[in-house]
DNA sequence: CCGCTGAAGAATTCGTTGATCATTCAGACT
DNA sequence: AGTCTGAATGATCAACGAATTCTTCAGCGG
């Protein structure tokens, strides 16, 4: 009596063994039928193509830092305690998963070349926790106030571009990477309490 | 009567003209040689290897930018003023170059390859002109007193790293960039008026 | 019907082979 | 002696047919 959503988490999971061991490049269809008892064409019943595969895997392991971030946007601790939680959480927890499965890093390169709005995808979930977190450091008065939250959190986005998958854009170690995320992190901090007198924009 | 250095700037120029139509891929050390009426083998006496070729043409284009730099950093107006003007300056000369021609952007990326550290050199060169503006700021009062300016101007070109390369990292437009990079600024400029408490560093 | 298979088709990758290229260096020329 | 050449060498690249792989779908079995 197997649920349809069944058998894709199944192979799913049956993915996702190989893709972290293998590699997405050297994990086939056929493979993945195989560990799951089916063939390869009954997959297309279940994911639309072998890319789609790479991006469940993707949604999954974001599911998992969203529950995170929505922990530290709901904590009543100060702003920018926050801020800084959420976003050493952010980069440990992305890169102690490359460091764990190498092969992860290509899942993320296959995705950025295949699917690349995919990410926006997730900037912009991120940036509803970031505005929460904003709007409580205004109401606390730890910020000043913030005419518009989501283009702040767009600006610390970009500011904090680096550490999003940091072994792709750097190769510096975590305790390296954390040092300078917090360093940039503190200005920033600093700036939002002192509040932003933005330049016109175009 | 001619003075190896002399060659040696023959060379490349040779050199840029074919790598900027052609690529760095697509350009031989033959053509090169030809183009200057000598061996290939000759090529050697004036540089190590081809990546060299590429190294010093990177440069040549970067001492362009300091010289801009230098300027800016001299310049008598306001510390936050200068700051856009310098990452201004800097995201659009790359970009204009990147856009007028194309095959500059497979030399960086070949460089930063094979010459990795090679990038280091220019952010540590643009840290001396940063410190001078950060210094001047916090003379005039603009700016709350630094500690360390080395260590900020290292973080606030750590948060404008996108920037650097910008058709690299992104597929922005030049405006959507200056949106970004302008706001950016502003926040972290903000942060240095209000004088930033770091967090301790490991 | 519904769920699935397996073969067929299309697209991509792989592996080989030949050519090209970067680099070295013995020796020719000045 | 100081410059330079051009052949030699090993590494890299391009081409292209073979093989693999992704994807579709007609039809089989329940």
């Amino acid at each position: 009596m197997k649920d349809k959503t069944d058998t894709r988490q199944q192979i799913l999971e049956a993915a996702m063994n190989r893709i972290v061991h293998y590699g997405y490049g050297k994990t086939t269809m056929s493979e993945i039928a195989s560990d799951c008892g089916m063939s390869a064409g009954n997959i297309y019943r279940f994911f639309a193509s072998k890319i789609d595969i790479a991006e469940a895997m993707a949604r999954k392991f974001n599911l998992e830092l969203y529950q995170t971030y929505a922990e530290i946007a709901r904590d009543p601790s100060p702003a920018p305690d926050r801020l800084h939680r959420f976003f050493d959480y952010g980069l440990t927890h992305t890169f102690d998963a490359i460091r764990k499965d190498a092969k992860i890093l290509e899942v993320a390169e296959v995705l950025s070349d295949e699917r690349p709005l995919f990410f926006n995808e997730g900037l912009a979930q991120e940036r509803i926790y970031l505005n929460q977190i904003l709007e409580d450091g205004v109401t606390a008065g730890t910020f000043a106030p913030i005419q518009d939250p989501t283009f702040v959190s767009e600006m610390i986005q970009s500011a904090l571009m680096k550490f999003r998958f940091p072994q792709l854009y750097s190769l510096l170690t975590l305790q390296k990477l954390k040092r300078e995320l917090t360093g940039v992190l503190d200005i920033l901090i600093a700036g939002l309490k002192q509040g932003v007198d933005f330049s016109p924009r175009q």
